[in-house]
DNA sequence: CTTAGGG
DNA sequence: CCCTAAG
């Protein structure tokens, strides 16, 4: 509602004055009133907009704190870091600057429904002119919060220095914007965890970011987060002008990923995870309660600048937690000062899968630490969008808002500068666009495959609504045809390795058999999550265009990319899938490598030290929490005996589930006689299972 | 936070 | 994988 207001008068030739106003609440009451038309961006819009560029910037706090340590407001400087945390909508690209320019961007962009062009081009005034020039189309829509992709081109822009500076009145506005919105919240925020981020201004902070969902929510009781980082979701507010959903999940989600990456270092994860996690249900379930009790001014100001966390109870949890990451993760890196720094943004719940082997290889390089920026996730969101107006000549107008980087993997030394770094990512980006990117075509939600059937003949005609139209990035030229994964199982093996390949421009990944590194091309086991996925997308999907067509059928309409299988679109769509419910975990299946030395550790260990054993032999594998060991050796105790008919995912080595036969039985034994040294029964053990690996690894304990 | 176990 | 009880 702020941002509306504000925008409102904005365009009005008003500057709402920097000076803090009335509650949000009754602001926002009085924005109502003054409804303006349909091209108007709705109150509700625009908060959720706002929502999502809080979303995006918690979900990029963590690079950006490391990114940022040397106080840098650089616009481009987050270069590198942007390209991770964009596995978004468009708003994420504006977003990712978390200095005040960038959000000058975002404001300008989302807040000026009719300039937007005018806006656009002030921003951007070399290269985003003729990059957005498509735009113009769209633009005039009036739909401006619609979603896209994080913004490829402008990402790219604004990696190249001094490009982005942008309008100073822009900045300006927003600023001001801010402090009559959220900057309270944030400076309470600041308050607590004072010495704990580096540069105060920057709001990076993950938990901060986080904790302003609750304000915004309690101004606005039927409006639901979307995650930033959905474009179902995302699209779907433009047009709910009525009930926006929100995704409180999604925020937590967000948080939890920027939260963790700071370091690799498993140590410290759990920690991190466990509090995320707490917080995630907070914000899940409990704020609802507390929120809504709560006025706008309550719940920001008396309470935090008093620096009194005590009067709200979600707060102080949030900010508790908050800090008590912080400290853990300082802590995880002054240990691990000799381990490779890996700074993740985890686009989704994927990235730390695809770090793993990385990670592992880059542990050997003591001075030349390396930062890894992760772009994961970054999908390719895309926006078709129709044109408005209908052309005679059965022109159909076409205009793509933007695309997004697939997904990013760059590795640069610590050393290096920011410029190198910045060079690096407009590399791997061109490598990405010059090498093999297909675009595909999406009508309703369904890929349309027939390269040679017309426009006219598919159903995209001028006079069709357009809104159904989508296009999507795909990675892999080599595709033949888009890869019906769930279909044909061998397949997938195809699918992954092209993937693989693609996605490593730049720096190869390596892959250390964790064959599910993409989410978007899971392996066999995971078909049915992928289904479900697709289906899910689909049918919200579905509804968006129905509403949309309802509500306003001018509107341009985001088409949510509804092939998982190309983009690294499954955060998204799994999002928009458990919206509701606490994010799961992607699933991450246990390579042979790493069964092998999750064995070898608990032949030494034992089975009750999984905290150890993780510590042993997945120090490397972040996403391997000691719950995930024993759940891990637990079924495959389980597999090791069953039939192997009736095993599934990738098959163990016969070899190594004797071994687990062994052990466990040798561990069961071990445990209940309480270290009585039964040489016997080891051997007896063994004996039976014949195994020579698991005899000599048991003994030599 | 860890473990251990059920879901 | 998640969740939870229990230590």
């Amino acid at each position: 509602m702020v941002v509306k207001k504000r925008q409102y008068y904005g365009f009005n030739g008003f500057h709402m004055p920097p000076v803090p106003r009335a509650p949000r609440s009754a602001r926002g009451r009085g924005l109502n009133k003054t409804k303006v038309e349909d091209s108007q961006i709705c109150a509700f819009e625009l908060l959720a907009s706002l929502a999502g560029k809080l979303l995006q910037e918690s979900e990029s706090s963590a690079s950006s704190n490391a990114s940022e340590a040397n106080d840098q407001p650089v616009i481009g400087g987050g270069g590198g870091v942007k390209f991770e945390q964009d596995d978004d909508r468009p708003l994420r690209a504006e977003c990712l600057d978390h200095g005040s320019c960038g959000e000058s961007a975002f404001f300008t962009r989302f807040s000026s429904p009719n300039n937007d062009q005018k806006c656009l081009l002030n921003e951007f005034p070399h290269a985003e002119s003729n990059l957005f020039l498509e735009r113009s189309s769209m633009i005039m829509n009036s739909n401006s919060s619609k979603n896209g992709g994080a913004d490829l081109k402008s990402v790219i822009c604004k990696s190249i220095p001094g490009k982005v500076e942008g309008s100073s009145d822009s900045r300006v506005s927003c600023d001001g914007y801010v402090d009559n919105g959220l900057s309270r919240q944030k400076r309470c925020d600041r308050l607590d965890t004072r010495g704990l981020i580096g540069d105060p201004c920057s709001s990076n902070d993950p938990m901060e970011k986080c904790m302003k969902f609750p304000v915004l929510i309690n101004s606005v009781n039927n409006v639901e987060l979307p995650s930033c980082r959905d474009p179902v979701t995302s699209a779907s507010i433009p047009r709910h002008r009525n009930g926006i959903k929100l995704g409180i999940r999604d925020d937590a989600e967000n948080f939890t990923r920027c939260n963790k990456p700071l370091t690799k270092s498993k140590a410290f994860r759990p920690p991190q995870r466990i509090g995320d996690r707490r917080i995630r249900k907070l914000l899940t379930s409990k704020h609802w309660k507390v929120g809504p009790k709560l006025k706008d001014c309550e719940f920001s100001k008396p309470a935090f600048l008093e620096g009194g966390v005590k009067s709200h109870y979600l707060k102080r949890k949030l900010c508790y937690s908050r800090e008590r990451n912080q400290r853990n993760t300082f802590y995880k890196r002054r240990k691990f000062t000799d381990h490779s720094v890996v700074v993740t943004s985890d686009g989704g719940f994927s990235s730390e899968s695809v770090c793993n082997s990385p990670d592992k290889n880059m542990t050997g390089d003591k001075n030349g630490a390396s930062i890894m920026f992760h772009a994961n996730g970054v999908s390719s969101s895309v926006i078709g969008h129709q044109a408005s107006f209908h052309s005679k000549d059965s022109q159909v107008k076409f205009s793509i808002k933007s695309f997004r980087v697939p997904e990013l993997l760059i590795e640069v030394p610590e050393t290096a500068t920011v410029g190198s770094l910045k060079r690096t990512v407009v590399e791997a980006v061109s490598a990405i666009l010059g090498g093999g990117l297909r675009v595909g075509v999406l009508l309703h939600g369904k890929k349309v495959r027939d390269d040679n059937r017309t426009l006219l003949q598919t159903g995209i005609t001028s006079n069709e609504n357009l809104d159904a139209l989508g296009f999507s990035l795909e990675p892999n030229p080599l595709q033949v045809s888009p890869p019906s994964c769930t279909e044909d199982p061998p397949a997938l093996l195809p699918c992954d390795t092209s993937q693989l390949i693609l996605r490593s421009p730049t720096s190869p990944i390596v892959d250390s058999g964790i064959s599910d590194a993409l989410p978007d091309l899971p392996p066999l086991t995971n078909l049915d999550t992928n289904i479900e996925s697709n289906r899910e997308s689909a049918s919200s999907h579905a509804d968006i265009v129905t509403d949309n067509t309802l509500s306003d059928s001018r509107a341009l309409v985001a088409v949510p990319p509804v092939n998982t299988e190309e983009l690294a679109m499954v955060p998204l769509n799994q999002k928009s899938k458990r919206s509701e419910l606490v994010q799961r975990r992607t699933r991450r299946p246990f390579s042979v490598s790493e069964v092998e030395a999750l064995v070898h550790a608990v032949e030494e260990l034992g089975t009750g030290r999984w905290r150890d054993v993780n510590l042993r032999s997945f120090e490397d594998a972040d996403h391997r929490t000691y719950v995930d060991l024993k759940d891990k050796w637990k079924t495959l105790v389980h597999t090791a005996r069953i039939a192997p008919q009736q095993r599934r995912g990738e098959p163990v080595p016969q070899e190594l589930l004797d071994r687990v036969l062994a052990a466990h039985a040798y561990w069961s034994q071990h445990q209940a006689k309480q270290h009585s040294k039964n040489q016997t029964a080891i051997l007896k053990i063994t004996d039976a299972h014949a195994v020579r690996n698991g005899v000599e690894d048991i003994q030599s304990i």
